[in-house]
RNA sequence: GGGCGCUUAGCUCAGUUGGUUCAGAGCACCUCGUUUACACCGAGGGGGUCGGGGGUUCGAAUCCCUCAGCGCCCACCA
């Protein structure tokens, strides 16, 4: 069959990726057969394919791929999610551009908008999975926002209120001003920033005395309400009692004591701002103070904040730094650097803040998700690291607090029916919602219109938590086919980054829910960083455009580029010659099979000596191998086990195999051998196709007429047979003989194309393949005794065996002579120190049996060498 | 401030419960080679006192202690 000399990933790629398609053969339903399933992380639903994603789903499919392979009924179930901040800020400033302002739209309004950009952007990302060759089921396509999706999430919500769970609370919450919304404890960055410790000087009430406090934001001081010192701090015994005026507003606080205040920092005086400091909020509440909040939600002042109303926070600190200094305030600037918190998405920075939030208690949850993780029975983290990490996270969880001042997401099913704040019923429908009002109220006459719902929305991850068991239909409809056959899952591949966002929260959802682990596995990737070890980004421009690699290196090749270097949770670095390696690879493979396929086959033909030595021992090989790569598949080792296909093909299948059996220019080859060579190339493929699905496909099907199934794709893995370690180890002799041969060629500098005269002049058996070592070695006689007298020549060792090639020119003796006596010198050192080994009796009393014996066979060989080189060198 | 991890060839990393012939791989590097599968190639080669120091052991890259450097996670010192 004619075949295009190169291989062209972009005319290939396509084809069998709607060749697979079509034929459903990424679908699942449930069978007899044993499930193996995974649930894509999954990417937002606006966002674009980036090297993580790339890394993470590369994993993920040769993963699923395997597992098809090897008879499992393979699921791999993608989606998008709705990533509520991120894709309604991105939504607010899409319709600014446009001039429109989310102040003046209707909740109902937005949220068209919303949708709108949702279907236009949407999906952009799961159709460049496409292009990266992912097998995932496309017909179980799920996006965290649909009806169903939804519902669950409301469904969950109301159980976990029901059972006392959830709450509502008035509490100390990480505000974003720019999104305007809350956020939880997880999407709080802390940053360190270099800042100024301010020393202002309060005058005490009724003296001419001054206190002075350090802080490092002096803007807040319009919302102070006391100011603290240590009760065992002697240099202040005396203002106990006492009040203070706050600078610039003159307003009259109290002084109070706790031992909270830390004497040796700052001043050893602090001033107290519950409505803006988490731990003055818990002062606040100890000593009954006022809360004054001085900021709108946009942490501009508000009318506390006097004449400086209006002004962003950052801008009121530089004024109010400088009436303080005006005014004789100011005592000192220092410099302080310090953290400050900031939202994970937006970048902005948070400001605590109190208000009315829910919140899911998260302690006994907790508890089951810890236990199991911990045992590594039923949940595996991978690397193992992580347990520490996790468990230091699990075992300090705090409330979670879930409700968020955005539209974009699911919709608090909270109805109030009255001004209270507890004047609410929480149901999974306004139906539901009007009945239970009903009932409390013991109102029979309540209408839907006497109803208010919260206009809070749930936190995303509160939906993606349940993604194993909500892509299924879990939760709505428990016990359904779907959820009792493909649920607990194997496998999570994701990166550490979320591990307490989702990973965490799925784990505690699935033991809460399904009362089974979400998950077996959890593979944690690393980052993807550039070859410099930066983090990749968009600002530093430093992260390669995804598609545009495939374009250019072809899916199959990126996806080796970055299965070469990403051992599990370690930062991988990301450099795009690896891409060029993967090409390089597919090249190589690609020219195997030009070169077999172009053979002319005799059927009358015998199978040659060599190419019995060379099957019989790249049999053996193979299986071998093929033991390894299932092994570290088993540890999740991905780049070791392509290491070794990779190596398997280019140099044992290629650079050995190939050469063995290919016949001369102008040759047949026989039937048998030709048979056999396919076969082994088939096999080649199939470990091949999860890490290049494309490529391996496309051979395939040049040879697929010999094959009962019609697609690489859902063949099979192959299973390991004998492994015949004899044979395999003398091939190892056999490739070590003729290295020598081509040594000394290149040392006598005789050409590669000469055809020599082997003397096998000294060795004790025959344990090489004499046929390969002449067909490789381009040995025309190879002859077992003495090389004759008076012919020129060299002699070289190779184990314990000695050879000589008949040249036309002598070695030069002295040359010759001074090499066997390195040699001599080498073996005698190192017979010298197995020997003192061996005399240690303490090593001969405490070291096992069999590394005793090794020691005495080194000594063996050892002997025997020396006395072939003494042999030698008694002839000069 | 607590916790975890890392440091092995120029680069990226393996090295299983301490024990086979001077510590391995891939890439890079050097030399040779236009042999009709492939120069996106072939053949050959060089390169590491396993971060420093100390200890345990017959034996340590591997276990213990210590020092140094790097990284990650968690934590309310204004």
């Amino acid at each position: 069959m004619e075949i295009p000399s190169k291989f062209n990933p972009q005319l290939v790629e396509s084809k069998w990726y709607d060749y697979w398609i079509k034929n459903k053969y990424f679908n699942s339903k449930p069978d007899e057969r044993e499930p193996y399933t995974i649930v894509i992380p999954p990417p937002n639903v606006t966002g674009v394919l980036h090297m993580g994603h790339m890394l993470n789903n590369t994993l993920q499919d040769i993963i699923i791929r395997r597992a098809r392979m090897r008879g499992y009924n393979a699921c791999w179930v993608p989606g998008t999610d709705h990533a509520s901040i991120a894709t309604e800020a991105k939504v607010v400033a899409f319709l600014k551009e446009k001039g429109i302002e989310k102040s003046s739209l209707s909740r109902e309004e937005f949220l068209q908008h919303a949708w709108d950009w949702t279907n236009e952007y949407g999906g952009i990302i799961l159709e460049q999975l496409k292009k990266l060759g992912c097998s995932c089921d496309w017909e179980r396509t799920k996006f965290t926002l649909d009806k169903e999706m939804s519902e669950s999430v409301i469904q969950v919500f109301v159980d976990l209120y029901e059972k006392g769970k959830i709450y509502r609370g008035y509490r100390m919450v990480n505000w974003d001003p720019l999104a305007q919304t809350t956020l939880s404890d997880e999407e709080v960055i802390y940053q360190e920033i270099s800042g100024n410790l301010y020393h202002i000087a309060y005058q005490l009430d009724g003296s001419k005395e001054k206190v002075v406090i350090a802080t490092t934001r002096p803007e807040t001081l319009l919302g102070d309400t006391a100011i603290c010192i240590n009760p065992n701090d002697t240099r202040y015994k005396h203002l106990k009692g006492k009040h203070v005026l706050v600078p610039l507003s003159k307003r009259k606080i109290p002084i109070i004591q706790d031992e909270y205040v830390a004497m040796d920092f700052g001043t050893g005086c602090l001033k107290v701002t519950p409505a803006h400091d988490v731990n003055d909020k818990i002062l606040g509440e100890k000593y009954n103070l006022d809360i004054i909040d001085i900021f709108n939600s946009d942490a501009t002042l508000n009318k506390n904040g006097l004449k400086y109303e209006g002004l962003d926070r950052f801008e009121a600190r530089k004024k109010i730094v400088k009436d303080l200094e005006n005014e004789g305030y100011l005592v000192e600037i220092e410099s302080h650097v310090h953290k400050v918190g900031t939202s994970e998405r937006t970048k902005a920075i948070i400001e605590p803040r109190l208000s009315d939030q829910w919140f899911l208690n998260t302690k006994d949850l907790a508890k089951p998700a810890i236990k199991n993780v911990l045992e590594s029975k039923q949940i595996q983290l991978l690397p193992e690291k992580f347990k520490n990490t996790y468990r230091n996270w699990m075992e300090n969880i705090r409330d979670w607090n879930i409700s968020r001042q955005l539209w974009w997401g699911q919709r608090i099913p909270a109805y109030y029916y009255g001004k209270g704040k507890n004047d609410f019923v929480v149901a999974v429908s306004e139906k539901e919602a009007l009945e239970k009002a009903k009932k409390v109220t013991k109102n029979k006459n309540l209408t839907l219109n006497d109803l208010f719902q919260d206009e809070d929305v749930l936190d995303t991850w509160f939906s993606s938590w349940l993604w194993p068991i909500s892509v299924f239909d879990g939760i709505r409809n428990p016990n359904n086919e779907d959820i009792n056959y493909y649920y607990p899952t194997q496998d999570l591949v994701t990166g550490p980054d979320i591990l307490f966002f989702w990973v965490a929260r799925m784990i505690m959802s699935g033991y809460e829910f399904q009362k089974k682990q979400p998950f077996s596995k959890v593979y944690l990737t690393g980052l993807v960083r550039d070859k410099k070890g930066r983090k990749m980004s968009k600002q530093l421009g430093n992260s390669p455009d995804a598609l545009e690699l495939i374009n250019r290196y072809g899916a199959d090749a990126v996806r080796v580029g970055l299965m070469l270097s990403s051992a599990a949770g370690n930062d991988l670095l990301f450099d795009e010659s690896l891409c060029n390696q993967g090409k390089n690879f597919a090249n190589k493979i690609w020219n195997a099979f030009r070169l077999i396929n172009g053979w002319e086959i005799d059927e009358m033909g015998d199978i040659s000596k060599s190419n019995e030595e060379a099957i019989e021992w790249y049999d053996s090989h193979f299986n071998k191998i093929l033991k390894w790569v299932n092994k570290n598949f088993d540890k999740y080792r991905i780049s070791d086990s392509l290491m070794s296909v990779y190596k398997l093909i280019w140099d044992d299948f290629c650079s050995w195999f190939l050469e063995i059996v290919k016949p001369p220019y102008g040759s047949t080859i026989d039937r048998e051998s030709y048979n056999k060579i396919l076969l082994f190339f088939e096999n080649n493929l199939r470990l091949l196709h999860p890490f290049m699905p494309f490529l391996s496909e496309e051979l395939w099907h040049y040879i697929s007429n010999r094959n009962i199934e019609n697609s690489l794709t859902i063949s099979s893995w192959p299973k390991v047979r004998k492994i015949d370690e004899q044979i395999i180890e003398k091939f190892s002799l056999t490739r070590e003989i003729i290295v020598a041969i081509r040594n000394f060629r290149k040392e006598k500098k005789l050409s590669f194309k000469e055809k020599i005269d082997l003397y096998v002049t000294k060795g004790n058996s025959k344990s090489f393949l004499e046929a390969t070592i002449k067909k490789i070695g381009l040995v025309q006689k190879l002859i077992f005794g003495e090389a004759p007298n008076n012919q020129s020549g060299g002699s070289f060792r190779v184990d314990t065996y000695e050879f000589f090639i008949p040249t036309k020119f002598s070695e030069d003796k002295s040359l010759e002579k001074n090499k066997l006596e390195k040699e001599l010198k080498y073996m005698k050192g190192f017979l010298a120190s197995v020997e003192s080994k061996l005399s240690n009796k303490r090593f001969i009393l405490n070291a096992p049996e069999d590394v005793v014996a090794i020691e005495k066979k080194k000594v063996e060989d050892a002997k025997e060498k020396i006395n072939l080189i003494e042999k030698s060198l008694a002839g000069f």
